[in-house]
DNA sequence: CCATTACTTGAACGCTCGTCCAAAAATCAC
DNA sequence: GTGATTTTTGGACGAGCGTTCAAGTAATGG
């Protein structure tokens, strides 16, 4: 009982990964996230505790997400190595071009936040021991049916292919149309051929 | 003639430099610069104009700082390849280990300020764009010797590098002991082998 | 229909931010 | 020594920060 509340946690906290995504954890204000989320401050306070308490929990949902969206674009095509491609390319594409600055909000963090902050680094550094353990699976797979390079470790090559994608993110942000990406990206690809 | 200067204005950068490289830009008031290069806001202002225009001058520093310390880390050993291997292991170890948090000051720009300073961003991507141009020629003369692989475009391997790097610095800022800097680093070394 | 409960609202608080500037201090030219 | 010139000094400013909270509002239970 009591006054329900007049909005969704969840809804509310996927405005705050797109405001926390877009312009950074210092540089966005709780009166900001006031204005893009529609909630006054005062229940933002009530519903998840101060600025900081609200950013992990944005974080922690943005990871879960993500982690989602890999098992999804890994499962892409008719064999592993078709998932791994798939995963790549849409990575490298989220990252070129004018108006995909954001780069991705784990690797935003880790760069803006993480040092200062260890829960924060926590959740981040877990989030991408996560992800190289999704494409492990998926590297053995298409290594077992000889489908990609066999002179590697799955674990080297799943752990070079995480830091490649941030460093895609990060770099990313700074060339509108992206040139080191897109070199790196189609060296990246080669790496995946047969031997 | 006048009251000469009491500082070095060099030497105000490179405290600077360190500041905003171990804090983030945001998170470094006037007043922190103040008390960590010793010399009074008022003066700050003086000689740089604002935390913005201070910010600048110390990443175009260190940027340049950077650039030298690249062509003396590929200078190192005595064939291309023992210089592209001696960059990839330093850089590896800049960003290996739990005192190690920084990462890079260029990747930490690109990340927290780049996407909102249009004059930041062209510092940081040119930047990047000149380490790939660095890269290229130490790659094409270890091909030349045959010390490292010949089957990958020297400027794609170069691209690689460089946002493998990068990746590598924000990775290493949430992982004290950082297992997937060294998996990754392991297999870039791989990437040097001959055919 | 009233007491209870939970959420909303927005004013207010203390603080720190980046920036400015008048006065004091240090040098040089003459 | 005196005036011109430059830098230093540190107090002050308005704006915005994250946060709190008393009052208002909407639901429920009896």
């Amino acid at each position: 009982m009591g006054r329900p509340k007049s909005f969704d946690e969840d809804a509310v906290l996927d405005r705050a990964i797109e405001q926390f995504w877009a312009t950074g954890y210092h540089a966005v204000s709780v009166r900001d996230l006031e204005a893009s989320t529609g909630v006054l401050k005062g229940s933002l306070y009530a519903a998840f505790g101060d600025k900081r308490a609200l950013f992990i929990a944005a974080l922690l949902r943005y990871a879960s997400q993500s982690a989602d969206q890999i098992r999804e674009l890994l499962a892409h095509g008719e064999t592993p190595r078709d998932g791994l491609e798939h995963y790549l390319r849409v990575r490298g594409r989220d990252c070129t071009g004018p108006h995909r600055t954001r780069g991705c909000l784990l690797a935003n963090t880790a760069a803006e936040v993480a040092p200062h902050d260890a829960e924060i680094r926590a959740v981040v550094g877990q989030s991408f021991e996560k992800l190289a353990d999704a494409l492990v699976p998926a590297i053995r797979a298409a290594q077992a049916q000889r489908l990609i390079n066999r002179r590697h470790e799955a674990k080297e090559l799943a752990a070079h292919l995480v830091v490649l994608v941030q460093g895609m993110s990060v770099v990313g942000k700074t060339e509108p149309d992206s040139s080191l990406i897109r070199s790196s990206l189609r060296f990246a690809l080669t790496l995946l051929n047969p031997d």
